[in-house]
DNA sequence: ACGCACGATGTTGACGTGAACATCCCCGTG
DNA sequence: CACGGGGATGTTCACGTCAACATCGTGCGT
């Protein structure tokens, strides 16, 4: 049984407590808080002394009351069912700890006008000194109107028009890279199986691979279309390996892992018979039988100048408008092989 | 370009502003802001109308101050590169954000006692009124000292001795079924590809399995060991190919998917030759070659209970012992099949 | 030896909110 | 018609921190 105050409601200790304790002014035991210079080495170690003995925790509401701060950034999303969110959401958190500052997460349940209103709502009413969203662009659009102007915003892997910076993973690069490479083998032309048509992303992936063929001269197949799941891969899958395809770029990992499940049971083998890229490099991809050739995004990038973003608004007050883009990368494994 | 205001830092409307504006006293703002009774509909009128003409949104600084209340909850967790604890995240917001509460995470960089105590001062001085933990019982225990006394907190997924309360999948329970499930096929024993030792769930289903062929009469079998990434189960795989074994019952669902690829490679085809269960039942686990069959964790349950863990002892002031145990099922899928 | 400057510490007040208490006014009742 | 009661609204104050200013004392220069 834990030995802890029985009492239930703990009065939490303060400065007054603290500084009545060392026998010096409550002043002074906010300038030993706060590292500030001008306190004399034998009263700053009252002071802590007195700190650990009371178990002294600044209270962090009368601090931000008093400062303006929170030292808080509210990240909107709206699943963290999607890897590519999470490990987003995982780069932000971590290069916010480094900054000194939290992450408050505000999921969007339903990407509804509703649903994204009420995140708005509630973020307005919290703690956060900045918003970095982390969602698609149409939904941004019809919401943008509740977004508290006085907190400065990043807009993550979507487009902002040019109402607020952009940071993005630079997907038009990536989708490039991964038809040039799939052309390049040898392949006639290249199947795009592309992700939802409402995502931003899934967008630029399709234009970029669509542009790439035109460029190259090669003939443009129609569009299949999944939704990010693996079980969408492998139901459009399954139309796909009814065709003569020999080249397919999936939108993303999952999808591919799908696709080549359903290639395999129409007993197409993959890389033999059909070569598949995918795009996120997700860390099981190395695992994918065959290992998945795909496009890396970095992550750690996206979240590093996403905080950076936000920090250098609140330090300028100004708002930056414009598009960063992160590089991508193909990392060649296993699953793609000349037709 | 946007036009926001252009001074830069912009002064916040506060009570007084929207009092002044819509002639009446602050604490009748404050009665309209809380939803106080008592305030006749003409003045509550006036009052929202003030508010919505000068943008205000109540400091919750200053709130939280008054009151003692952040409505936040801190989660604090090693990584957002584990399924686990992700889905276990997402369901822990979900419900907060039902409850009126929002989450901060607090993910601790690496696994050692220096990032863990980081995370925990970090914390102390946090804006949070209640502490949900996502990490494994050692490190917990190495660092508990510094876990302020003053708020409730809930372990997930690990063994806090009767420190705290637990909530937990019931990992004995689900390993029990899957083996059961492999010995019913006909299967003569089952092989376990277990995680990490470090990890307090990877202990558990170990556990559970050895007894589980022990109460059955069964041989047991030499333990494997991966980190839980499908890589290592691949890797691991590789020598499980070699032994005669037709049964293996993987830690989680991504190491048994680098298995069921190692085996593959072999010449041994799942589920002829050999049977595969997994546990998790991540998404893609259906879209796995063959589809899966593994043990389902219903995270949204456990999210919910963390939740209401410490809400309660927030309501009660008291500190709830035990163990909360979510009880998990077996997805039959195509990975499995008599000897 | 005197005074001044500067370094160390103390005092005061304000941030925005909301509980507790005070006041005011209207209406009903004796 | 006077008075009491109760509902609506206003006033005061404290929450914990920290910046700005005030004060105190010591040491150094002349």
């Amino acid at each position: 049984m834990a030995d802890r105050s029985p009492t239930g409601r703990p009065q939490r200790v303060s400065m007054a407590d603290v500084a009545r304790r060392a026998g010096v002014s409550s002043q002074t035991v906010s300038r030993v808080s706060n590292g500030h210079p001008g306190v004399v080495d034998t009263t700053r170690e009252q002071v802590l002394a007195a700190m650990r003995e009371l178990g002294y925790r600044p209270n962090s509401a009368a601090r931000a009351l008093r400062s303006g701060r929170f030292r808080t950034i509210g990240v909107i999303l709206f699943s963290l069912s999607s890897t590519g969110n999470v490990r987003t959401l995982d780069a932000i958190a971590t290069s916010a700890a480094a900054e000194g500052y939290a992450i408050t997460v505000i999921p969007v349940e339903a990407p509804t006008q509703d649903g994204v209103n009420g995140a708005f709502t509630r973020m307005g009413e919290l703690a956060v000194d900045a918003v970095i969203l982390l969602m698609e662009v149409h939904l941004l659009d019809a919401a943008s109107i509740l977004l508290p102007t006085d907190v400065p915003v990043v807009v993550a892997d979507s487009d902002a028009g040019d109402r607020y910076p952009v940071v993005d993973t630079d997907q038009a690069a990536g989708s490039r890279t991964a038809v040039q490479h799939l052309l390049g083998l040898g392949h006639r032309t290249v199947v795009h199986l592309a992700g939802p048509s409402e995502s931003f992303a899934a967008q630029r992936r399709e234009d970029a691979w669509r542009r790439t063929l035109r460029e190259a001269g090669r003939e443009v197949p129609p569009v299949y279309r999944g939704d990010w799941s693996a079980a969408s891969g492998y139901e459009v899958g399954q139309e796909i390996a009814r065709t003569d395809a020999t080249a397919v770029f999936a939108a993303n990992d999952q999808m591919a892992l799908g696709l080549i499940r359903a290639l395999a049971e129409a007993g197409r083998e993959v890389p033999q018979d059909v070569s598949v890229v995918g795009f996120d490099d997700v860390p099981d991809a190395v695992a994918f039988r065959p290992p998945l050739t795909t496009v890396h995004q970095d992550f750690a990038e996206v979240g590093r100048r996403c905080v950076a973003g936000v920090l250098r608004q609140m330090a300028d007050h100004t708002i930056p408008h414009g598009r960063t883009l992160v590089a991508t990368r193909l990392v060649e494994r296993a699953s793609t092989a000349a037709p």
